[in-house]
DNA sequence: GTGATTCACTTTTTT
DNA sequence: AGTGAATCAC
């Protein structure tokens, strides 16, 4: 029964046989940390804990599925009962229930960020304010950050900090605005993802009899991923933990990479504090990588001045050295990869999920994208554009919303004139004057609107209100499939869609059925027991594009994401591509030193998925925003010790390697391939004359038909190029050129950004 | 009120 | 490059 305990090292075992009282484990990377939970929830279970009264919180859906499997399979469908979720998820189940303490009710909708923007351009529109200075985005952030902290719109206008602060940034309206918005949410009935947690606090502050029950209800509460909590989200752990004290945090700060969140790594700290009794236990053995990769990762992690609370070491093998790769362009550090990585799978028999590529940012997976097409290797893309943020879907899901919850304003904006009615925006903004004129929501305009306003416009409108009217009368009756399939037919857009024989618009189509899909098999999972509408969609609020399982059946397949989506997860081989300054670490993070600490964070993160074999790669040059630009390798190439580092050579260097070592004598083998690149690229070049006339500026555009002497290029794509020579003094200098063919010469046309390495 | 065209902005990561 | 907002012609 309990002989999984046996094959635990002893903290590992520790932890797991813990009973009552705080706990927190901090686990390094690779030590077992999910096995370590999903063991210490079925010890719990087996020792006679209800599983409805163990709440587990991850940090995304996915986590959560995997760990109920895993504890599914030691104890078995008891599994099922426990209260496992992210924190978003399950609180957005307990609001649901508690609606009625708050003025909100059950069927509250939930703003996506979309949906907060969309309504945050509409107060500051109404507030008469520059929106080029108020900037969605901007305004946004604050907002959310300042929820994080649990700093309402009150406590915000009162602060003098905050005030200030926005004052400097000359934005001081923004306290008026997180105050309107609130409103206009609490008015839509609805709540935004930074909400779900702001107002459980809110509730269980204000509402002791509601925090009594469920402090109660919940005799153990574990924490997953800890050093990614923020405030908001600590401090309900923290109340929901205050009878029973069994509270347990995994977490490893030196995985910390979501800051920019609000995530508190103090919150580990404070735990200490908050409870003195703490036991702490160190997972420091890791049993997923080779030596190299452990000592890199460590090497990385040791330049940050964030005190460091452990040391990770492992007794597996040392391994192949890291691999790097240099590449012309983002396109040939696709080909580069694709073909490693075939090599890989070829030399040692490896599968596709072996493997993964993992990018800073989702607008890098591009050329990947191309590069592994062309070699027939399938993959899959976790994250970038969510299926739920497709247009098409967010529309059903919208007319879905608005049928539910007749005050949910970003809905109706959403679909007030989708399918084309004729209701413009003269109409929308007349009901909205008559609406606020009479002190009635807008849905009582719209659905009387003959006793609102005379005219042609009223038809319309009418006929939109019956619509709504008549897909309520379902709600009761019918559960969310029926209500959805119902909706998407005879609402328009389904029809809209099929009407429309452009590649795309089959595709929205398709995703149209694909949603309805979706909801039937939410419908038909005997786990659900709640089959409404209302049920479903507060379900598929809080789903992203890491939770879409792909559904062609082939599950070997190359997993391409970023690296914030690897968290948790390991492969046999890792790439890590895009390793340019500007890109990885990215340049926003530059301003502040703390934040490129959360960079290094990451690029730790990144190196310890591996247990194999770790590649990284970079570009010279690369397309940003559809403008090419010449990239330098990033500073993290350097931070790795040279001494795990195999460099890789495009064939012509190693050509041009070839030939120097049979006159130089190998003075430093592959040692710290970037920083000598550049060297030996001027030693090979210097004995070549230099080309002397272009004296002020090495790329200073010239008459000449040909290229200077001296000048490399590599033609990359769309009749760009990319120069490289050596300066006067010995520099190594780039540029971007761009070709244009004129007859059978080649013609040097104009120059790019130009920088020195 | 609708559709076409131009303009401006984006790009860090995710619940 | 690709999107969404703003502007203009009908």
């Amino acid at each position: 029964m309990t002989d999984y305990i046996s094959t635990l090292n002893e903290p590992q075992r520790q932890a797991v046989l813990h009973g009552d009282g705080p706990l927190i484990i901090i686990a390094g990377a690779g030590s077992g940390k999910t096995r370590v939970l999903t063991y210490r929830i079925s010890h719990l279970i087996e020792k006679g804990v209800d599983p409805f009264r163990i709440l587990s919180l991850t940090f995304t859906n996915k986590a959560a599925g995997e760990m109920r499997h895993r504890i599914e399979s030691v104890v078995g469908t008891e599994a099922r009962n426990i209260w496992m979720g992210t924190f978003h998820s399950v609180f957005a189940k307990i609001l649901r229930i508690e609606a009625k303490a708050l003025g909100f009710t059950s069927n509250f909708s939930i703003y996506d960020t979309d949906d907060s923007k969309s309504l945050l351009r509409s107060i500051i529109k109404e507030f008469g304010l520059d929106d080029k200075i108020y900037r969605a985005n901007v305004v946004f952030s604050r907002i959310s950050g300042a929820k994080n902290r649990l700093v309402g719109p009150a406590d915000y206008l009162a602060n003098p900090l905050i005030q200030t602060d926005d004052a400097a940034a000359r934005m001081p309206e923004i306290g008026r605005i997180y105050k309107a918005y609130t409103m206009r949410c609490f008015q839509a009935n609805a709540m935004d993802f930074d909400d779900l947690l702001f107002n459980t606090n809110v509730l269980f502050r204000d509402h002791l009899d509601i925090l009594n029950k469920y402090q109660h209800k919940f005799k153990h509460v574990l924490v997953d991923e800890f050093q990614d909590t923020n405030v908001s989200q600590y401090l309900i752990t923290r109340k929901l933990s205050a009878v029973n004290q069994n509270i347990c945090v995994v977490g490893d700060d030196a995985q910390s990479i979501y800051a920019f969140r609000g995530a508190n790594i103090e919150n580990i700290l404070n735990f200490e504090k908050d409870f003195p009794d703490v036991r702490t236990i160190k997972l420091e053995q890791n049993y997923r990588s080779t030596k190299t990769i452990v000592n890199a990762a460590n090497s990385i992690i040791a330049r940050n001045r964030a005190q460091l609370r452990k040391s990770v070491f492992t007794d597996n093998e040392d391994g192949t050295l890291i691999e790097v790769i240099k590449a012309a362009s983002d396109n040939e550090e696709g080909r580069l990869i694709a073909t490693s990585l075939f090599e890989a799978k070829m030399q040692d028999g490896l599968h596709n999920t072996d493997f993964a590529i993992l990018y800073r940012t989702n607008a890098q997976s591009r050329a990947f994208e191309e590069a592994l097409r062309r070699l027939n290797i399938k993959y899959r893309i976790i994250g970038g554009l969510s299926f739920y943020q497709r247009k098409e879907i967010k529309d059903l899901l919208a007319y879905l919303r608005f049928t539910v919850n007749q005050s949910d304003e970003e809905a109706f904006k959403r679909i007030i004139n989708l399918p084309k009615r004729g209701i413009g925006d003269t109409t929308v903004a007349k009901i909205a004057v008559v609406a606020s004129e009479n002190q009635v929501p807008i849905w009582e305009v719209v659905s009387n609107v003959n006793k609102y306003v005379a005219g042609r416009a009223g038809i319309a409108i009418e006929a939109f209100a019956d619509l709504i009217k008549s897909y309520q009368l379902l709600l009761d009756k019918k559960d969310a499939y029926d209500v959805a399939a119902h909706v998407a037919k005879t609402s328009g857009i389904l029809k809209e869609l099929y009407d429309d024989k452009t590649v795309e618009g089959l595709s929205r189509y398709e995703n149209v059925q694909a949603l309805l899909n979706s909801i039937k098999e939410f419908v038909d999972n005997p786990d659900n027991d709640d089959k409404s509408l209302s049920a479903f969609l507060q379900v598929v609020s809080l789903l992203t594009s890491a939770d879409e399982k792909d559904d062609d059946g082939d599950n070997d397949k190359v997993t391409l994401m970023t690296i914030h989506g690897a968290k948790g997860l390991e492969f046999r081989n890792v790439y890590i591509v895009g390793l340019e300054e500007d890109l990885f670490p990215s340049q926003m993070m530059l301003e502040s030193r703390a934040d490129l600490e959360e960079e290094r964070r990451l690029f730790y993160v990144a190196i310890t998925r591996a247990e194999k074999k770790l590649t990284v790669s970079y570009a010279d040059s690369r397309y940003h925003y559809g403008r090419l630009k010449v990239c330098e390798p990033s500073r993290f190439l350097m931070e790795i010790d040279p001494a795990f580092l195999k460099v890789a050579k495009t064939r012509k260097a190693e050509r041009e390697e070839s030939q120097e070592l049979k006159r130089d004598t190998p003075a430093g083998g592959s040692m710290s391939f970037v920083r000598s690149l550049a060297q030996k690229t001027a030693k090979q070049q210097a004995p070549q004359p230099t080309v002397a006339h272009t004296p002020s500026s090495d790329f200073a555009p010239s008459d000449t038909s040909k290229l200077a002497e001296g000048m490399r290029v590599e033609h990359l794509k769309f009749g760009f190029g990319l120069v490289q020579k050596i300066d006067q003094n010995g520099n190594d200098r780039k540029a971007i050129i761009k070709f244009e063919t004129a007859g059978e010469k080649t013609l040097l046309l104009s120059f790019a950004k130009l920088k020195i390495v």
